[in-house]
Formats: C-alpha cells, sequence, structure tokens
DNA sequence: ACATATTAGTTGCTTTTGTAACTAACAAGG
DNA sequence: CCTTGTTAGTTACAAAAGCAACTAATATGT
C-alpha cells in the first residue's frame, strides 16, 4: 500500500485474514475431519467441553461467538457419534447441560494435544514478539 | 498460552483468524451486498477486473486463490446483473475474456474506495509497526 | 492423422450455513 | 392465577459452498 493508486487485494485485510484462516482452518480440519468425523463447530464444542468443562449449549455460544443453530446442531451430530451427553438441569428445564462421554473426552485429549502441536508449527514461523503482535491484533480485530 | 496448560481457544491461530476474518468481512460485506447485490466472490472478481484489467476466469482462480466452480457461478451472476461481459478467445476457444460493462467499472470505482477506506478503519487501530507485522504474518500464513 | 491427455469452464448433487419462525419452560406484574 | 415477555433450544426453508463428473477445445506423442 505504498503509492496512492498501489492498493491491492493483498493489501485488503479482509481478504488477507481470509486467506489465512482458510489456510490454516483447512489444514487443522484434517485433524478432527479425517480420525473423528467432526466438523469445525463440533470440534468447538468439544474443546469447551473438555477445557472448561460442563456447560449448556448457550454458554458455548457466548463463548465461542457461534450461532446458536450451529451449536444446536453441532451438539446433535456429536449426541449421535455418542461423544457428549446431555442432562437436562432440574432447577430450569430449558437449560441442557452438555458433558463428555469416555470416547468424547479421549477425543478432546487427542485434538487438544494436536491443536496445541498444529499452533506451534504456524507459530514457530514468527518471533516471540511478532507473535505477540499478530495475536493481539486478531483479538482486537475479532471483538474479544 | 503463559503456563504449559493454559492453552486456550484464543490462543489457537486457526480460531483467532477465522474470528478476525469474520467480523472484518461481515462488515465490509454490507457494502457490496447491500449496495451492488454482489456476493464474495463477486466483489473479488469485480476487483480483479477492475484493478487489473481484463482477464479470463482461469486467472482470476489462480491470482485469487479461488475454486473455479465458484468463479464460474460469480461470472454467470455478474453477466446476469449486466456488470460484466464474456469474450471468447478467438485464439483458443476454451478461453473467455471478462471485463467490466460500464455499470461494473462504476459499481468498481466505488466499492474499490470503499475498500481502501474500510481498510483504513481497521488498519487505524494499529501503529504503522504493528500493521506491518500484521500483514506480514498473515501473507506467510497464507503462503503467498 | 489419431488416440490420449490436458485445460477451460459448467452442471448436478450433496453438505453446510444463514435466517426466521417456532415450541417449551420460566419470570414478572397486575 | 393469568397475560405478557424472555430465554433455551429446535426446525424448516433458502442460500451458498464443495466435490466430482461432465462437455468442448486444444495439445502431444507416436
Amino acid at each position: 500500500m505504498s503509492k496512492k493508486d498501489a492498493f491491492d487485494l493483498k493489501d485488503f485485510l479482509p481478504y488477507l485474514l481470509n486467506q489465512a484462516a482458510e489456510v490454516t482452518s483447512r489444514e487443522f480440519q484434517t485433524y478432527y475431519r479425517r480420525r473423528y468425523g467432526m466438523l469445525r463447530t463440533e470440534w468447538r464444542v468439544v474443546f469447551h467441553l473438555g477445557r472448561y468443562g460442563d456447560m449448556t449449549a448457550t454458554e458455548i455460544c457466548d463463548r465461542s461467538m457461534t450461532h446458536k443453530t450451529k451449536v444446536s446442531r453441532a451438539v446433535k451430530a456429536l449426541e449421535k457419534k455418542r461423544f457428549i451427553k446431555r442432562t437436562v438441569v432440574e432447577a430450569d428445564k430449558r437449560n441442557e447441560t452438555l458433558s463428555l462421554t469416555p470416547s468424547g473426552r479421549a477425543a478432546f485429549r487427542d485434538l487438544f494435544s494436536a491443536a496445541r502441536t498444529y499452533n506451534e508449527t504456524v507459530a514457530r514461523q514468527f518471533s516471540a514478539e511478532d507473535n505477540a503482535v499478530l495475536r493481539a491484533c486478531l483479538a482486537k480485530i475479532a471483538g474479544t
């Protein structure tokens, strides 16, 4: 973006962000997809339950900024694959607490460590300072 | 990602990148969507033709790393809206040169300047150095 | 020249996502 | 209680994307 007219697709942040997001998503996808037949939102749900403990679908929506229909469908699919189970909350029967089954927990442990490893292979390309800047900028843009 | 076990969704680059990409895409989308009824790939096609001149669909695929079916459908839609037209290349009748119509050119000028403005509002949040780091990291991750 | 491979682009079918309308459970004011 | 409003979650329908098979044109090796 040096000169006035030299505005290029590669200078356009929405484009850059999309390309980068697509590359990393595709790469990591192979783990949860090939190995567990999960979709991205399903992996996110498993991540939340495994990392933060049992919670309701709405809590997952709030924490991961994901729309409730996406989470609803992910929960249904994960239940069918026996990775999670639901328990209606007696005190308020609108709520269902979600929790991992043993095989869900096993999948989580595997994917969690794969995620850390993958994350490090991406991060290793950059210096510690650049990594910090990158993460801070992304978090700010994402509005977190 | 400070301690060994403190690996969080917000430390996971594919997640961060996706969130950031989604926010900016949604924001900028309103321009081409509301004003011209375009989809993202359509806007990319218009951008390419307006910024770099006439070219074929395959060239757009290569330059924007977009799959050919997406471009094919975008071209069809843009043609229907009278933003672009196609001309079969006589030397090799498999190729079609795409070019903007007058109203396509007008839309491009408008969107091009909106894109620059939007880009600056995002970039303004960060120092020049951080912007450079951000862009370099994204470009590297995207593999460009 | 002819069988085979490659390239440009399209189409059909399936999967995934988005939007909005819906049910069921609960809350709160009168 | 009973109307009105909210919240959790689901579902139906439409829009969009992915994938693989397809047509048509050209290139290549023999």
